[in-house]
DNA sequence: CGTGTACTTGATCGTCTTCAAGAGCGGTGG
DNA sequence: CCACCGCTCTTGAAGACGATCAAGTACACG
């Protein structure tokens, strides 16, 4: 989904992956969010019309989509299935403001760790994780457009998590080897995603 | 409005302004948003039960109360005022988007350039501002902790965004001296802020 | 077997942080 | 009234973290 332009339709995420990401002038380019499996996006567009930014798969991804039209008619109908989509939106107003916390306050390294530890759970509710390990196909240059930092950095970031036996990284495998150390290291707290049920 | 605490009302900000912020361990803060008046906040808690950041106020406020018991019945009854509260919360997470490519990929120059121009268009559209001048009642300490960077910092872009004439920054008192040159530098684009008018 | 991409490592450089100290200002209490 | 305190702003100096430049390795693909 092109920055700028005005889908028809939101998504269910129902395999594979995808970010958010924004392009400077200069080809400096951030990613604001990754989306996985269970993800409902593209609400931005259902209420504002014109993307504010893009949507780009990070592999083949299967969609289900949701047509505008058929949103506003949900709408009318049931207030209940607004305010879940609704909440998804604030979910992830609410991952935004955790990511700019990480950006701004945390060294690399704990955002680094931050960044597993959040996927780490993402992943658990919906399945995709095994044991202490999932799949995530993201480049370290996509990393590096992630966490605000240069690939190189990126890299050297890695390197000491894999030291210190925190993790391992191999291609888009990652394994966490020791999560109390982890979550120390990214001071990590999940409550910002609202994981677990409450009434609604 | 603690962190980890559960309101029972949200609330539009008729006068003054705040700060949704974190607070790390070791006492580092980062603000996350800058509410003005005119902007309706703890829409978060009305959906999410539980507040996962603070909201601060950087001077006296007059709020309208909104309880959250009266917006359910709004919802089951409008669905176009519906349409409006979830759409501030949408503007809210694309300027959270907007505020993370600022703090991954801009400089710090760029970055303090960016918020000038966000605040200041904001401000335009609820009359808050005089000519090229608005107030914000915001220290250098609180500025370091919005941009993410050090008080002493915060400082010296300031004193080069002076030397170079594009702004003047006395106490509370903004005055734009150079708007094109402002935007040049900030890279700012207001399209994220969808204040502009559009059927909805 | 050649090419492109991702990953890795080393060396140097710049931005921003930290530490430190001083100036200006408003508020408080002796 | 004025000395003192606390906070903000300012400036200098040293140091850390991350960027950039550069080169080399590994691997998939045609």
């Amino acid at each position: 989904v092109a920055d700028g332009s005005r889908p028809t339709s939101s998504a269910l995420l129902v395999e594979g992956f995808a970010v958010r990401s924004k392009v400077l002038a200069d080809g400096a380019r951030q990613i604001t969010a990754i989306h996985v499996p269970g993800d409902f996006f593209g609400l931005h567009s259902f209420l504002l019309k014109q993307m504010d930014h893009s949507v780009v798969a990070l592999t083949g991804c299967r969609l289900a989509l949701a047509d505008h039209e058929a949103l506003r008619r949900l709408m009318s109908v049931s207030t209940h299935l607004t305010r879940l989509l609704w909440m998804t939106t604030i979910i992830d107003a609410a991952t935004h403001r955790e990511w700019l916390v990480a950006m701004g306050r945390r060294s690399s390294l704990s955002h680094m760790a931050h960044l597993v530890c959040e996927l780490f759970v993402r992943l658990q509710v919906v399945r995709l994780t095994d044991g202490l390990s999932y799949r995530l196909p993201i480049t370290q240059r996509q990393l590096a457009d992630t966490l605000g930092v240069s690939p190189v950095h990126v890299n050297r970031v890695l390197q000491s998590l894999r030291a210190e036996k925190v993790i391992s990284w191999v291609s888009t495998s990652i394994t966490i080897l020791n999560w109390n150390r982890l979550v120390e290291i990214a001071e990590f707290d999940p409550a910002y995603l609202s994981l677990r049920s409450e009434a609604r």
